[in-house]
RNA sequence: GGUGGGUUGGCGGAGAGGUUACGCACCGGAUUGCAAAUCCGUGAAGACCGGUUCGAUUCCGGUACCCACCUCCA
């Protein structure tokens, strides 16, 4: 059994993985608020954390692992989309889990076990809050029903801050009916054109940590084995989630392990409406670049690093991509990975070292086991390969060009096949020559309409 | 102010207390009508200051700079 090492940031160390149950491995990811087009920096995790179920299953075996990534379909951010578009929130809800599924699908993630949406489990939140009251770690005010955050003592310990820290340098919200500043919202109430769900504090809707204690409590149980999402969750979400969890299953801990990616940057800042600098995945994929490409680009950097975005990335990816991809093509995989890659992931996730080994793999010839063990971190899979074979048909040119060099051989006089050379070079076509023949395929600047010209 | 992350060769980016990371770029060679691609090879590092050690880029302490979180942004 290969042992898997990750980094637990509820101990603040790297440690063995073991599993409450080898036969069920049960993860949990905060997904997605649909309102809008993911960004790239949502991309990060889910790529990552696709890559460490991928390898899960790979240890403990296909049917052994539920992952649980969540959509978050009941938010403020949605009903100002709705307010502002005058359409219906399901639409709106609806479209954008579609968009999210065909921008992740596009950069290879595999989709979770589990999608619940949660106005799903309203119902499990209601009967969690109510959990909570009954226990006095909850209390209703004005419509409202709030955590008391003086009765968790271990609260603020995952993100290592203390709860006067806390209220000294933060600005909370100070509400009348709040015990304490930092007491936080399971449920608030809905005017009118809000949506809204009866409970026992009247027409109301659920903060927001309480969906991801509630929904992870239904499909993985009070305890499971990873909590997994971005650092900026990391409070005040993820705390809180671990205060309601904790609290209402009067658990030690809500999951076992807890891993969290740092941030993408995009040229050394953080991505940002204000700085210009913020796109979509979606974005990326109209521009041309494969999903696939995108996809390396995020493993080249390990998870618990702060990652840089750049154009120069995007073309080293996809130059070493190409090379793979023709390597590969036609190749059987291997019947199982190799162990240096299995090593490197197994390894807190290196992927940077993951695709190093792959390297390796390539340099020594195993085209077999480079593509069995690609197919670990979701590369070189026949569905993403679209882009590289689906270019346009140059067979025309190609041997028109061969029959001038031919030619050419024969007469020692080049100069006609440098000429058309240079015009294909031009319109981004890549040339090889070979003893046999003449290949063409298009490069990164290709142009079709100057093609034409010639 | 509090909390966390980062600083590695021209660039990207890992592991390891002592032995080549790896990739891209560059340079040299092979190959090529010339190229490209491919193959072989060379060079190049560890922010700064101290400490521990026979030996530290790797451990410990401090300094500087950068980034993020503390606002329902992954």
């Amino acid at each position: 059994m290969v042992e898997i090492s990750l980094t637990n940031t509820r101990i603040r160390k790297k440690e063995r993985f073991d599993p409450i149950d080898p036969k069920n491995i049960r993860v949990y990811a905060c997904g997605p608020t649909v309102y809008d087009r993911a960004h790239l920096g949502n991309a990060r995790p889910v790529v990552v954390f696709d890559v460490l179920f991928r390898l899960l299953r790979h240890v403990y075996g296909e049917d052994a692992v539920t992952y649980v990534r969540n959509f978050t379909d009941v938010d403020d951010k949605i009903n100002a989309r709705a307010a502002e578009t005058g359409r219906p929130i399901r639409d709106i809800t609806e479209e954008t889990i579609g968009w999210y599924h065909d921008d992740m699908d596009a950069l290879g993630a595999l989709r979770p076990t589990h999608e619940p949406r949660a106005t799903d489990y309203i119902a499990q939140m209601i009967a969690m809050i109510e959990d909570l009251i009954a226990k006095g770690f909850a209390y209703a005010a004005e419509g409202h029903v709030l955590f008391e955050v003086r009765k968790f003592p271990e609260y603020g310990r995952l993100s290592g801050r203390s709860l006067d820290d806390m209220i000294a340098g933060a600005r909370v919200e100070v509400a009348p009916y709040k015990r304490d500043p930092m007491d936080f919202v399971l449920w608030k109430p809905s005017s009118g054109d809000q949506p809204g769900w009866d409970s026992p504090w009247g027409h109301g809707r659920p903060g927001w940590h309480i969906e991801c204690s509630a929904m992870s409590a239904e499909l993985l149980g009070d305890v499971f084995d990873i909590h997994a999402g971005g650092i900026d969750l990391q409070f005040p979400h993820h705390e809180n989630e671990i205060a309601q969890s904790r609290c209402a299953h009067g658990s030690e801990v809500m999951a076992n392990v807890w891993l969290h990616n740092e941030m993408l940057q995009v040229e050394g800042k953080k991505m940002s409406k204000s700085l210009g600098n913020f796109f979509t995945v979606r974005d990326l994929l109209d521009q041309g670049i494969p999903g696939e490409v995108i996809r390396y680009v995020l493993l080249m950097t390990h998870y618990r690093k702060p990652m840089d975005w750049t154009a120069e990335k995007v073309r080293e990816a996809e130059a070493t991509l190409r090379k793979w991809r023709g390597l590969t093509e036609g190749i059987e995989p291997s019947a199982s990975p190799a162990p240096a890659v299995i090593a490197a992931l197994a390894d807190d996730l290196n992927t940077a070292g993951a695709i190093a080994a792959l390297h390796d793999l390539a340099k020594d010839g195993d085209i077999p086991a480079l593509k069995a063990s690609a197919a670990l971190v979701g590369l070189l899979d026949d569905r993403l390969g679209d882009w590289v074979a689906g270019g346009p048909d140059l067979a025309g040119f190609a041997a028109q060009l061969d029959a001038l060099r031919i030619a050419a051989k024969a007469s020692k006089d080049f100069s006609a096949v440098d000429a058309m050379k240079q015009k294909l070079t031009a319109a981004g076509v890549e040339i090889r020559m070979t003893a046999t023949g003449v290949e063409l395929s298009a490069g990164p600047g290709f142009s079709a309409a100057e093609l034409e010209q010639i």
